[in-house]
DNA sequence: ATATTTTTTTAGATTAATCTAAAAATTGCT
DNA sequence: AGCAATTTTTAGATTAATCTAAAAAAATAT
């Protein structure tokens, strides 16, 4: 079973890798853990030596197949605790993350299926990030067109229905891309259009027209 | 800020001094937290240089002021958990007290005074305890007599209305006593009788004037 | 009341997670 | 390619929590 230590590094080495692609550096993972390289390097052989991650010395690590599965559980947990967070307790979504930075270690699997239950299998946080399943897999749901979202739901931007170049330098401009989370504020029922929020939490009008051509999964 | 062993040697001594009142032994902490009496004698030294112990070399432990209230906290989020777990996740009342002992080392007095809310600031844990206050202060409610306690309801025995002898050789002959939890499983509203759960998991039958004498508290 | 037993403390090690300082390897620049 | 800068690793300490073994104090029993 691994320390709350070492769920903290493997978790960022997660992160670190889904952002980056490549190898993911000793210098990074002491970056966002606020941590010394010197304590990586040891952290880094002993997941290694358990088999969490790939390790090639002054080569980078990875995750490894167990590494990314249990990785996974721990971001499932920390999610499902933000979505408790915000939608039972009443935090802001701004509020919670330090709490569930702990209550993502609190082991128990039966805790974590029945809570899923309770929150009724909520499969994004309050920031708009996926929830993985209890196998570790992100099952993102039905994609629809944003313009059929209800006002105040959450939703990530996972596609486009119209991809001509003229829509996507559009989207561009207006600081929307694939993976982009966004918050349907109001609906004019009159002519479809809409005032969404981004991640930025700028306000921004949206024509029915864009609204039908961006495809959006709750 | 105290760490996490540092809150269990706390939590044990508190409990330990409930039920004994004199002095809290070193060989007796090793005995609940499954430890050796040498590492004791370490944390006691800590605790106390903190403040947050009474301590004299080979005199035994007490808690101090201090010690009580920091104590009563986390005995407050560990019983307010055990209810959320009971009551909003759906487990049974004996498999709580694992995840509870994790989850009472969460650190947030805002999350604690939300959960409290959110559970409809319960007096008593799924095992019957009393839940101390956000100041420490363990509040039991009105007496009421048993006779006006709904179904399904967890009460405190906390008092009788009549003392006479025959009714406590009675009560102690049924294994009733100040303090006993009880469950009402049934009560049957033509002669006022009742069902009743005991903390061995015995049911017994309960005639009303027997319940109209018993004083509890939910 | 003194010797034996039990309890408690101390001394010295161990493990996990961290650090600083120095050495080694890699990268990148001209 | 070769040197400088950067990154990474290693070596050696530190702190918290634990342990074993031995010493010291307190309790108990004849």
């Amino acid at each position: 079973m691994l320390s709350h230590a070492e769920e903290n590094y493997l978790k960022a080495i997660y992160h670190l890798s889904q952002a980056d692609k490549s190898d993911v550096s000793t210098n990074a993972i002491a970056e966002v853990l606020q941590t010394k390289p010197a304590s990586v390097s040891d952290m880094i052989k002993k997941l290694s030596d358990k088999g969490f991650i790939h390790y090639q010395k002054y080569k980078g690590v990875n995750v490894s197949q167990k590494g990314r599965k249990e990785a996974l559980q721990i971001i499932r947990k920390h999610r499902l605790w933000e979505v408790f967070l915000v939608d039972k307790l009443q935090f802001k979504w701004d509020e919670v993350h330090e709490i569930a930075e702990q209550l993502e270690h609190i082991k128990s699997s039966i805790l974590t299926q029945k809570l899923d239950k309770f929150l009724g299998y909520p499969r994004i946080d309050p920031h708009g990030d996926p929830i993985p399943d209890e196998r570790g897999e992100i099952v993102l749901g039905k994609k629809s067109p944003l313009s059929e979202i209800f006002e105040g739901k959450k939703v990530l931007v996972t596609g486009v229905d119209d991809s001509d170049s003229e829509f996507l330098t559009h989207l561009d401009k207006i600081n929307i891309a694939l993976g982009t989370k966004i918050v349907v504020k109001e609906k004019n029922s009159f002519d479809g259009s809409m005032q969404i929020e981004l991640p930025s939490q700028k306000l921004i009008f949206i024509s029915k027209q864009v609204a039908d051509n961006l495809l959006v999964t709750e």
